[in-house]
DNA sequence: TTGAAAGCGCTAACAG
DNA sequence: CTGTTAGCGCTTTCAA
């Protein structure tokens, strides 16, 4: 409580004050081990009168227990580090682990070499891992050192726990909307075809537009504005006959819905278009934007929490996406 | 390079791998003090044979260095760690910490007791602390002992390097804008209270409606879309004749808009709108949004390299606003 | 219930 | 140029 020294307080320090030993301040301090009630009291009271903190650093190298999560975000390039659901996910991870004293770090894992994982694996300081966009080939990288600690936000394996949206049920749940409203030229900007986790949407839509009679319309996308733009013009070439896109970010809906009413299509009247995620800003456009909307900060949250809590998790944690139907589709 | 062992390699690993002591390892490894070629080279063979890395938990605990670089979010409550600006920047700190092993993390700083600083500066794990959303308060009330290794993102002080956007003159190249587009009724929406750097704007605004004897219109905001809906409400009400509306932030001008065009008001045709910050989707919408485009991630990072290096850093860093002329104004 | 002692992985004098 | 020695701040047996 009083103004911080030069040094921070130790532990030696708080001991000395309380007139005790070092150990018996650290069990105290840790709430761990016996204490008498008179101890406890007397450490208690230097610790705060000291402005005492334990050293995180110091506590994990004794432990073994490891100072930083890494956030391992895989991708063709450094780039995806820029992108604000990595930014979310980075920045709901350090909520969670604050508490604890532990420090979230962000890796690029580059598509080519899965294995640079290894140098995660190797370093003490690290304490978990979580993977976001992960892949097969990195899934089959994660060392073993590494098991019981590392979530992936994206498809897991037998030993790695997945947190993902329950993206089918996301997609079809959006293309049922579609096809209620009447719409039955319905095109789909995927994304990026490496990630794994963004195939189920299109399964589904094949499955859903199979089942119904209707035309496959599949183009690829890469989660971006720009990308909807380009896609929404080579949607309209190949099928005059559109009545709706379904984009798998709302990036790219808004790109979509941009190209289309500059080529003089009307949006949803013309074309109705959905995306995917309910970014903040999707309820505030006009149209506003018809998608389905992903607790992306407690997805983050919860793969955090079990690579740091290493409890056993189930192997699958499916968040479901809830549609958010307004305007634009 | 080879799979990682159940325990990460240790330097004593290395050095006996090496047939040398642990210290010459250490130089070889950390790349300090001497060692002859023979030794650098069967050290370097022995570590990467190991996969060996450093754990900068123990060597932050030997050299005093710490561990993590808090980024420090003062507000009214703790949802303000919720909020993308701050994502983008701890989620860029992230970026320029992990080279060096250091992670990242996010504490809420209560306005009400801007003291909660001294127990950051009483961890020893405490690398460094990049103040968001600094007030006087906040300034006034850093330890000493944190001296040298903070710096706000915001308003500085004599001993706390600044780093922000050039707000001042932001505000002054968007109101011109309006002014040459013929607009002379402008209101404008404002920052929180409590956020200094928020009031540069506003000063701005008030200069030059004077300066060019035009009403002063001024209306609290919050940052949020939802203000934004309200805003544009009361400024119709109070304002009937208004043609202009200034918001410092773009989700607040997107909310402004949405209430406009709900009210049958055209945007841009009666009202123009600007905004701030210039967040990706800005360009997409229709209209798209005039505002000032900002590095936020750049500011983010050049201050958290200040706060990693530990040197001397000039008082003020300025990064330009550049107004970015879209359709809404 | 408490203290003495060892050691986590690393760096940094200090002698050789 | 290299090895020995002494810690950084903390937890944790092990005796007392």
């Amino acid at each position: 409580m009083t103004a911080a020294a030069h040094r921070p307080a130790t532990l030696e320090d708080v001991a000395r004050a309380a007139g005790v030993s070092r150990s018996t301040a650290s069990r105290v301090i840790a709430g761990t081990g016996f204490a008498s009630p008179a101890a406890r009291e007397r450490v208690a009271a230097a610790a705060d009168q000291l402005g005492y903190v334990p050293n995180p650093a110091a506590r994990a190298l004794v432990r073994g227990g490891g100072v930083r999560l890494v956030v391992a975000v895989a991708g063709p390039s450094a780039a995806v580090l820029d992108d604000p659901y990595v930014h979310r996910v980075v920045g709901s991870a350090a909520r969670v682990c604050a508490p604890a004293a532990i420090g979230v770090a962000l890796h690029w894992l580059p598509l080519s070499q899965p294995n640079s994982l290894d140098q995660l694996a190797g370093d003490g300081s690290v304490c978990g891992v979580v993977l976001v966009n992960t892949t097969e080939d990195l899934l089959d990288a994660v060392p073993r050192s590494l098991r019981g600690r590392v979530a992936s936000i994206g498809i897991g394996s037998a030993t790695i726990p997945s947190f993902d949206v329950d993206n089918g049920a996301g997609a079809e749940e959006v293309l049922r909307h579609l096809y209620a409203g009447g719409r039955r030229r319905i095109a789909m900007v995927t994304g990026p075809r490496w990630l794994p986790c963004s195939q189920r949407p299109v399964q589904e839509y094949r499955r859903l537009m199979r089942q119904a009679g209707l035309p496959e319309r599949v183009l690829p996308g890469d989660f971006t504005a720009a990308r909807g733009r380009t896609a929404a013009g080579e949607a309209l070439r190949r099928w005059p006959d559109l009545d709706a896109v379904y984009a798998i970010s709302d990036e790219t809906a808004f790109g979509v819905i941009a190209a289309l009413r500059e080529g003089g299509v009307r949006v949803p009247g013309d074309v109705a278009v959905a995306g995917f995620d309910d970014i903040p800003l999707a309820g505030m456009t006009t149209p506003a934007l018809t998608t389905a909307s992903h607790p992306v900060g407690r997805i983050a949250a919860a793969a955090a929490t079990a690579v740091l809590d290493r409890r056993p998790t189930a192997p699958v944690t499916l968040f479901p996406s809830a549609l958010v139907a307004r305007a634009s589709a």
